[in-house]
DNA sequence: TTGAAAGCGCTACCAG
DNA sequence: CTGGTAGCGCTTTCAA
């Protein structure tokens, strides 16, 4: 089923019906109606693949994202694919898992779609691999992952001031002993949030002790990394955790230890992913606004108003701290 | 970038080029390397569009879900996902969010796309759109939503028994209040669920009060529903869910009033998504094997060894009662 | 306002 | 084992 079986049924030629598919509005109302008709008639649907390369333009979005299964990544991919839809355009992910491979897996694939712009919001990330990106001309915007370069414009977060609030306010409600649940991930992200967190640490001088254990992102590895954590005899008073999805996992190691959050332990997340209001208690956390990012990063790929994409522009978010109930006062256990 | 400019570069013709990047071994390797030598040089990426274009056919899966954001989708994507890679397929995702015309829109882009299979997991559907696939002849494999047809598989699970179980367990227990928590949608799983709980509460007879409300599927949607069963005035003492996502909202609207689970009231869910055993308490729930949905359903749309894709077949997932902590007797709240 | 025809980049078939 | 080439289904000039 083609253009041509539809031009001959409707009795035009091939450029006129795809002229009208297309909306061109030179087309006579009465032969716009033929064709249309014989659209129907067919069942027709148009070959995308042979409109993308005819055409010379994709018309796709992709977003590249290290682990789906975490809710905040999902928020992104939402408020990204409403901007594109809104502007005529799909937009197709791919998963990495954290795993190089297939980030370079998916890389390629945006390549070979041919992906009007890609979106990275992945920890993990290869020089070689932006060489790529930037040879093959796809316009891209980094989440959280530096490539500082010409044309490639970067969203950063600002997690060290986050950190360094949130570790305030634990530090003033009197505690002491620290510790930071992170995840694998060889760069980006988790490593500058761990990084602002030993550095909040150092800071605070010689008065508190603290340690940082690590497992996968999500709610398993924030169980596992609890669990080390709290066998290792270590017993801190605050938890600070790389993530919401990996506190809630957290959570739950102390629940098996008998501990009381907050009472026995306070605990903090980051993300402010919807989760983090139903476990209990709620999350103090960072609020990190998934929606904007979303439309930002359309923007810095392909603007509203057929502008050029925009050239490499760094886009700072600051994280707003919310208090919730999973944080309070050291030793503030309400006795039985 | 193309084929052209490669084959010129390495001396060759484009039909050797084609042929070392599909690994056809007949090219000589002293020809192979040649040609990778300047597929590596020029940074070559093959254009997909093309090659499905010109090779007439896709290689890459379709699934369309109704709610990605409810981890049970996510993980038959990813279980159908690793299943397609292993055999050479991609797949792309598209959700629907229960929105009628979006459904509409995911299946005409499928469709454009000219994908080798197609995943249905959504709960809505409309006959007409069944008709679209089927004419545009692309292997479809329904999960839970019925499209009894000719070379068109189904999934389905069988509810009844799962639900039937589970409110005879709770019977057993002493409950006698129950009530059904279930998310809006139009066809299918749900309101089969809905159904086999009343038709559960009908079986036990004038022994029992039961009610059901319904809210959209989701972490809000089960909180929401759970607000309007308690603020109603009817207080039950066992609460079916829909699934465990819902379930999890629920949860929170419990705890808002005070209740204790499961002393107070008891809860049971439905899918077994991870989370189920990570909120507090974990929850009481039916196993559905997301991991071999995904792969049937490969196997149903394109079987590996090149066999033909399955005739329409219907497969039936008996789902496995999980008991956990969110049930128990009714009325056994521990004094404090 | 419409049609004819030249590609888009690749695969696959037929020769050699 | 390799090259030439006819499409795949569509868009887009260029003419009419």
């Amino acid at each position: 089923m083609n253009l041509e079986e539809v031009a001959r049924r409707a009795g035009v030629s091939t450029a006129t019906v795809s002229r009208v598919l297309n909306n061109l509005d030179v087309v006579r109302s009465a032969t716009r109606s033929k064709v249309l008709k014989a659209v129907a008639e067919l069942n027709y649907h148009p070959n995308l693949h042979a409109r993308t390369l005819a055409g010379g333009k994709s018309h796709t979005i992709g977003m590249i994202a290290s682990n789906m299964e975490n809710p905040f990544f999902f928020d992104i991919f939402r408020s990204l694919e409403a901007e594109a839809l809104r502007n005529g355009y799909e937009v197709v992910v791919s998963n990495t898992d954290y795993d190089p491979e297939r980030l370079v897996r998916s890389v390629r694939l945006m390549i070979g779609r041919r992906v009007a712009g890609l979106a990275m919001v992945v920890s993990e990330m290869d020089e070689s691999l932006v060489d790529e990106l930037a040879a093959a001309g796809i316009p891209c915007v980094f989440y959280d992952v530096g490539a500082p370069r010409e044309h490639i414009s970067n969203i950063r977060v600002n997690y060290r001031a986050a950190i360094e609030s949130l570790v305030k306010m634990l530090h003033t409600q009197g505690h002491r002993r620290f510790a930071f649940i992170g995840h694998h991930s060889a760069l980006g992200p988790t490593s500058e949030r761990e990084r602002a967190f030993t550095k909040s640490m150092v800071k605070l001088g010689s008065g508190v002790e603290w340690r940082t254990v690590a497992d996968r992102d999500g709610l398993e590895g924030g169980l596992q990394a609890a669990r080390q954590l709290l066998n290792s005899g270590f017993r801190p008073t605050a938890i600070v955790c790389v993530n919401d999805f990996t506190a809630v996992g957290a959570l739950r190691a102390l629940r098996e230890h008998g501990l009381n959050v907050p009472g026995d332990v306070s605990i903090t997340g980051f993300d402010n992913i919807l989760l983090s209001e139903y476990c209990d208690p709620p999350l103090t956390t960072a609020d990190i606004p998934r929606a904007d990012i979303g439309r930002l990063a359309f923007e810095a790929l392909a603007p509203a108003g057929d502008r050029q994409p925009a050239p490499g522009r760094e886009i700072v978010i600051e994280p707003r701290i919310l208090v919730r109930g999973s944080t309070g006062a050291a030793y503030s256990r309400r006795k039985p």
